[in-house]
RNA sequence: GGGCUUGUAGCUCAGUUGGUUAGAGCACUGUGCUGAUAACGCAGGGGUCACAGGUUCGAAUCCUGUCAAGCCCA
């Protein structure tokens, strides 16, 4: 007996059901701990931060993190699954900062750092229990009890080790970076602060000519907004592949040439007329020396030539830019691309050095009209002007943010660039264009990784430096720290400020060893996890060679520059192996309208409300099925609802239909195939592809295809097969039919529950306990536990599968010809004739005749006779199929056969022949299947028709199909009377009837099917008894009253 | 400014190596079927396939450009 299911389903209260058990029976323990031994599959957690609360976006990386897992442990795969959290990070020490009305870092140095710490450390699990209790409701199974958490000292060390690696490698160096920086508050801004800060601003705009030394009288013509980076020149750059002119102009009664992109000589010149002598690429003036305009600082490498760069433009200026490499990115990056040097002319306070004599000490914006001065007078300016433009302000103090070169410690990242590429070419990606697209081309350009910050709350870079003589050495371990103090350092916290507290006496001078004051980027953090997680390799040696590299992460496409790549870069250096083989990035949620989720609109989705509402399951198919993963989607609540109505009702009810009929009837079930019928062997045949298909889509990655075709198959299941069956389970006597009508269905409901098990594993559970646990208590306990199922390929009869979807489209056609012809469904009629487009659809039509008879309630069904019952043919040549074929010779083929008579044209066809087409003294054979031949049926059919397809029906009506008609308008009279007389669906009745004689007369004539189809003992004509459950109503001219009494 | 992605019905999405009449579900209207159904069937309205060029016998599909949105970077 299995559990009686109400067709009525509270996927909450069920939810929760399957949750309880899981719990008791600890499912996802034994989960892990069946597939001891077997075969590994790795997943890796991407550490979230619990210093917020989740929302629908965690929801969704949650579900697709958890599916595969789910699914390769059907496969018979072990699988670990531990949790992570990420807990370091510039965002913690914002929460703090917020947290205690703190505004700059000089207030966290009074607070103490050892206190600030404290509270950060605190603060990261603020919505721990958020976290927890989603992601079990979601049923994201992941191991939290066991999660590594980065601010242990475990993590740390393992970080440490890593980076003492790349230390002894000579892949860890200092160098400098520019950052935004305001020079009033004395620190750098992280790009969210800069974010807050962007006005309109004017600066100079400044034209400088920069003469070459090999011709003096020709000049480079310069733009910039900050005169100000001006003596801070090393080079100039222009665009390998932008068109440069060289033009002439009088001044004070000489010549001078300058040299300039070509676009820009209007924008430049204006109304004033120039020459232009020369047209070239800007390539070609790579490497050409110019003379500096300021000499404050001498150069230490060589420097004042022209370099190429992408980044220039023009849009504006001259299409030849100043580099000034201490402050500009960009200028930066070429510096170090072509090794030039670069000028600090400027103090941390913004302020000249004594170097730049003219201007020292002076506020850098200040000086800038001396400047220009300055040049005016040396006649180096060509001119001066006002530019406008948003630019970033300090959003404390409205200072101009400078950019500012800080030193900054890297890692040599772009020394591997070859092998990130390589690598990356190994690995999976869904979507594929990311591979190449977004990550490839970061990877390609890969500039060394920037992995300091001065900030406190973070990894601690585990370098000492001699405060005397600069000797450097890196720490790689908590035994090497000890044994360097020359003291048991093994309690100590890793943290600032009490790591800054260790010092020892330098090896080459004596001098104090003292740790630089830099944290390191917490994206290092989770990118070491592969293994910090094990504290690898202080412990866990073994362990971590079975997890490393994962088979399997997913995160959302902001992780490309983020854990994406810290994982591959530091497994990259570290190995030379990837740390992941198969990748989901995730697209960004939107809300119902299209727009980003965000605070400020205040339209976030509480993932809650939609939980709460629909179930976890519903909300995780929709994420699944929605949208290919790698797109944006839209979101809204009123989706997910979509998914219960749509699929999981209908497959609700398929189940609670088995089971109603099952518990009657108790059959002998079997999954074992016994078809011995069209529509079982069809089912089979179905799901056999269906489990083929998902199968095929799971191995790839391909969630869509490893869900959305089980939807499909559930519609055709309900809709189709169970529709077209329903009489087979109902019906009293218990033959083999039944028998196998129970046994297919069985077998699709199991199957059905398994393939759903990774992506709707509530569902599954339920249907899963009821349909096999409480039939099989040898079955695994859980269907999470159960073994995946295999596909049979015999089974697999795609030409049944043809035919039975023209089945149901010639189904359908007949409805739409009743529609038509106002006869309703009840109504028998005594023929149904169908036209089809080709000859092996004529046998398909043949063979099924039955259940179109049934479907359609007709008496007859067969096809068109084409001789004589069609007036005419149409025949329509069909584009694909002679396209392809006959290339550009197709539109005059299609000419040639429509002039032709339709009818012989369809003789010939509908024969089987090819059809003989001469064109330009060519000789061509059109065969049947590369045209359409359509048939108009003649008058006294009702017809409904689409493309080759047609539907006729003989809408005639004899007295006896009129009884048969009244017979079934009683039957259903008297089934919504047992039904509002809420009697069981297998409680026998007495049936009371006074009818008008017309109606009397049919229920006499089919009084053994009326019987049987109502389950009536007795069928009396006269008036009910008193309490008997009493309709009346009148149809078709006849009138009723009708009494049911339970036997 | 650069890279990547997306743009198909009111909404969410399909659309095969290019094939002439672009589909499904939801929503709306009418109607039918039903002792599983919260359903389902049939019919109806609803589309400049973002726009403009090009390639081709033929373009939602391939190419170029433009526009819009999003993400990342600058």
């Amino acid at each position: 007996m299995f559990k009686p299911v109400s067709p009525k389903l509270n996927v909450t209260s069920m939810e929760e059901g399957v949750l309880k058990f899981w719990k008791q029976a600890e499912i996802f323990k034994k989960t892990v701990e069946q597939r001891q031994g077997a075969p590994e599959y790795v997943f890796y957690e991407g550490p979230p931060t619990a210093n917020g609360r989740p929302g629908v976006h965690h929801v969704l990386a949650r579900a697709f993190k958890d599916m595969f897992p789910r699914y390769k442990i059907m496969r018979g795969y072990h699988c670990s699954r531990r949790g992570g959290w990420d807990t370091h990070g510039l965002p913690v020490e914002i929460e703090v900062e917020k947290q205690l009305g703190f505004t700059n870092k000089q207030q966290i140095e009074e607070y103490g750092i050892d206190r600030f710490n404290e509270l950060c450390k605190k603060s990261v699990f603020t919505y721990i229990q958020d976290w927890e209790k989603l992601t079990d409701r979601i049923a994201f199974w992941v191991d939290l009890e066991d999660a590594y958490v980065t601010y242990t000292n475990d993590y740390i060390e393992s970080v440490w080790w890593i980076l003492k690696n790349f230390w002894e490698r000579d892949l860890l160096y200092k160098g400098y970076k520019v950052v935004p920086y305001c020079p009033r508050c004395g620190t750098p801004l992280s790009d969210h602060e800069v974010a807050l800060g962007y006005d309109e601003a004017t600066d100079p705009s400044v034209f400088v000519r920069m003469p070459l030394v090999d011709k003096p009288d020709t000049s480079l013509l310069v733009w910039t907004t900050t005169p100000w980076t001006l003596p801070a020149n090393v080079a100039v750059a222009a665009h390998p592949d932008v068109e440069y002119v060289t033009v002439e102009r009088e001044i004070d009664g000489r010549t001078e040439k300058l040299i300039l992109a070509k676009a820009l000589v209007q924008k430049v010149f204006g109304e004033e007329w120039v020459k232009v002598v020369d047209t070239f690429k800007g390539k070609k003036l790579k490497g050409m020396k110019y003379q500096p305009l300021f000499t404050f600082l001498p150069p230490d490498k060589p420097a004042h030539f022209v370099v190429l760069g992408d980044f220039v433009t023009t849009e504006d200026g001259s299409g030849l830019v100043h580099i000034a490499p201490a402050f500009g990115q960009e200028d930066m990056e070429t510096a170090k691309q072509y090794d030039l040097p670069v000028l600090m002319t400027v103090l941390p306070n913004g302020a000249f050095i004594n170097e730049v004599t003219p201007w020292r000490g002076m506020f850098v914006k200040d000086a800038d009209p001396l400047i220009t001065a300055d040049l005016r007078a040396r006649g180096l300016l060509f001119k001066a002007g006002e530019y406008k433009h948003t630019y970033p302000f300090c959003w404390r103090c409205k200072t101009p943010l400078l950019y500012y070169a800080r030193e900054s410690w890297y890692i040599r990242t772009s020394a591997f660039r070859d092998k990130l590429v390589e690598l990356n070419n190994t690995i999976n990606w869904v979507p594929e264009h990311i591979k190449e697209g977004r990550f490839g081309n970061w990877l390609a350009n890969n500039i060394d990784w920037a992995l300091s910050r001065e900030r406190y709350w973070g990894t601690p870079l585990p370098v000492w430096e001699c405060e005397s003589c600069k000797h450097r050495e890196a720490i790689g371990s908590v035994a090497e720290l000890s044994e360097k103090a020359g003291r048991d350092l093994s309690g100590l916290d890793l943290h600032r400020p009490h790591v800054d507290q260790v010092h020892w006496a330098c090896s080459k001078c004596g001098g104090q060893m003292t740790r630089v004051p830099d944290l390191i980027d917490v994206w290092f953090d989770s990118g070491s996890m592969p293994v910090a997680q094990w504290h690898y390799p202080f412990e866990n040696k073994e362990k971590f060679k079975t997890q490393f590299p994962a088979d399997y992460i997913c995160e959302a496409v902001d992780q490309t520059r983020g854990w994406f790549y810290s994982l591959h870069a530091i497994s990259t250096l570290l190995f030379g192996e990837v740390s992941y083989k198969n990748v989901i990035c995730l697209g960004l949620i939107l809300d119902g309208e299209g727009r980003k989720m965000s605070k400020s609109l205040g339209n976030i989705v509480n993932p809650w409300d939609v939980l709460n509402v629909h179930g976890a399951d519903a909300f995780r198919w929709y994420l699944y099925t929605a949208t290919p993963p790698g797109n944006e989607r839209r979101f809204s609540s009123e989706l997910v609802g979509e998914v219960i109505r749509n699929f999981t009702l209908t497959l609700w009810n398929v189940y609670s239909f088995f089971v109603t009929y099952a518990n009657l009837d108790k059959p002998a079930l079997t999954t074992l195939p016994i078809a011995v019928n069209d529509l079982d062997r069809w089912l089979l045949s179905e799901l056999n592809a269906l489990v083929r298909d998902v199968t095929e889509a799971y191995e790839h990655y391909d969630v869509p295809n490893a869900t959305r075709p089980i939807e499909a198959f559930v519609e055709k299941l309900s809709t189709w097969y169970l529709r077209r069956s329903r009489r087979r389970f109902w019906k009293s006597e218990s033959d083999s039919d039944k028998q196998a009508a129970y046994s297919t269905l069985y077998t699709a409901l199991v199957t059905t529950s398994k393939l759903l098990a990774p992506a709707m594993p509530f569902l599954a559970e339920e249907l899963y306990q009821n349909l096999v646990r409480s039939v099989d208590e040898t079955a695994p306990e859980s269907v999470h536990l159960a073994e995946w199922t295999e596909f049979v390929p015999e089974l697999i009869d795609e030409s049944l599968n043809r035919d039975m979807a023209l089945v149901m489209k010639l189904a359908s056609l007949g409805h739409s010809a009743r529609q038509k012809a106002n006869r309703k469904v009840r109504q028998p009629l005594a023929e149904a004739a169908f036209s089809v487009g080709n000859p092996s659809e004529r046998k398909a039509v043949e063979a099924y005749a039955d259940l179109l008879m049934d479907e359609l309630n007709v008496k007859r069904v067969r096809l068109l006779d084409a001789a004589t019952e069609a007036v005419s043919h149409t025949v329509k040549p069909l584009p694909k199929q002679l396209g392809q074929k006959y290339g550009n010779k197709f539109p005059a083929l299609q000419k040639a056969i429509l002039a032709m008579n339709d009818e012989d044209v369809a003789r010939t066809l509908m024969s089987g022949q090819p059809l003989k087409v001469t064109l330009d003294g060519v000789d061509y054979d059109i065969l049947p299947e590369e045209v359409e031949v359509k048939a108009q049926a003649k008058e006294g059919f009702a017809v409904a028709e689409e493309g080759a397809y047609v539907a006729a029906l003989v809408t005639d009506l004899t007295p006896e199909l009129v009884q048969e008609g009244l017979a079934r308008e009683f039957v259903r009279r008297v089934q919504d009377l047992r039904k509002s007389a809420d009697l069981d669906v297998a409680d026998r009745i007495e049936l009371f009837v006074e009818a008008s004689a017309g109606l009397r007369s049919a229920i006499e004539a089919h009084r053994e099917y009326i019987t049987a189809e109502t389950l009536t003992t007795n069928l009396v004509f006269g008036s009910p008894p008193e309490g008997a459950s009493v309709v009346e109503d009148s149809f078709d001219g006849e009138t009723v009253k009708a009494g049911v009494v339970k036997k």
